[in-house]
DNA sequence: TTGAAATTCAAACGGTCGTTTCGTTCTGGG
DNA sequence: CCCAGAACGAAACGACCGTTTGAATTTCAA
């Protein structure tokens, strides 16, 4: 009982990377258990086959992403609009410090975002994701209260979107022609940038609401 | 030379909606010529394979994206601030319109983010993307002279960045749970939503400077 | 009309994919 | 110790991939 639990492991956690790293299609069963040196048989056994072990993945990654949360929907309504937003940032910004632990998930969330797998679709019909939930009423707190739903559709998806682009490009920008130290004072510098343009972002629909 | 041009050209056409929608690796070449009613060989016979194939694409889309360019560099050194931010923006919303022409090209770059193909890695080193450089250019006249670097590469890949999300979402905001109407009514509220918040955001960053 | 080049076509090749098969090895309760 | 069941491993299966082959067909100038 416990080699077996072992190999488990090392079969989920190197299928993390490899799906973070190719997605779910180019990701390939033998290249998984190659890095987890098991058999090319072993995905089948220990979950029932390629689906299945991407299913288990996307658990661990909300599970995960859920416990690494800063806020939820009681903090959210007490705490100012403006420190809601940072809360907010950071928590997704906080995954580069550890890089490789969560990062990983948040990777494959957005090869989701491009391509949906059926996996996927079905999953997030099940469970609803709580971080657009959150941005929700984040942006509620900023838009006025006539805010079309397109309105705050727009604002939702922009909120939820502002880190996703330097969780893609953090690899790129280690390298040329950046070649920027991410060290834990670019993670800070990121995280300060990113609020204070997000919340000047948000702040300017709630003052005016020009209709075009 | 008439035949021959027009299967070329639905080669190109189809190929280009094939790699939009499942990416380089993806699109198979069956399915391209399976859509273009041509035969498998075709590819290779008029363009030398799957990948010269895909360079062809990029190099139509990048040229579709610089004819449908409002600004260059003489421009966002003519006009205000803001009003370069919004042009910018606005030369990334008003693919929406035209759904399916250069859209499908957005979403290609959108893949090549995520997953940079050998060949886009090859063709980006060659020809430089304007838009990066713009992007740049419009960034320094909102912050301060005495910005580090990596406040430039942050700010500059937040702008770069503010309408891609949309593109990615274009297709799911109009189905369930959202259900939004995505007519020109709702591209011109999203062009100027995303202006207003995007230049408050570049604005707080040019107000104040606060080191962490 | 003729014939050489250009283009299309069906078929096959070698490769990788996810999965299955089945024999072997390991494990732990009787 | 024994042996049923769990776990592993090598090999093969069918499907799809990009590409190649070589013949059939079309094109078009001579």
């Amino acid at each position: 009982m416990k080699h077996t639990e072992f190999t488990r492991q090392a079969l989920l956690d190197h299928a993390t990377n490899v799906f973070a790293e190719r997605g779910f299609e180019a990701g390939s069963v033998r290249e998984i258990t190659r890095r987890a040196e098991a058999n090319q048989a072993a995905i089948t056994y220990h979950f029932g086959g390629k689906g299945p072990l991407y299913q288990e993945v996307l658990k661990l990654a909300v599970a995960a992403l859920s416990d690494a949360s800063l806020l939820d929907e009681e903090i959210v309504e007490r705490v100012s609009r403006e420190e809601a937003v940072r809360l907010f940032i950071r928590q997704q910004v906080t995954p580069l410090l550890k890089h490789g632990q969560i990062s990983r998930y948040l990777k494959i969330f957005a090869w989701e975002t491009l391509a949906p797998t059926p996996v996927y679709r079905e999953f997030i019909a099940s469970e609803k994701l709580p971080v657009i939930d959150l941005a929700g009423r984040i942006v509620r707190k900023f838009l006025p209260a006539d805010a079309s739903r397109a309105e705050l559709t727009v604002a939702t998806i922009w909120l939820t979107q502002q880190v996703a682009p330097y969780i893609r490009h953090f690899d790129t920008m280690s390298q040329p022609p950046l070649n920027l130290k991410l060290d834990r004072g670019f993670i800070e510098q990121l995280a300060g940038d990113l609020s204070e343009m997000t919340i000047a972002g948000l702040s300017a629909r709630a003052s005016r609401n020009p209709k075009t």
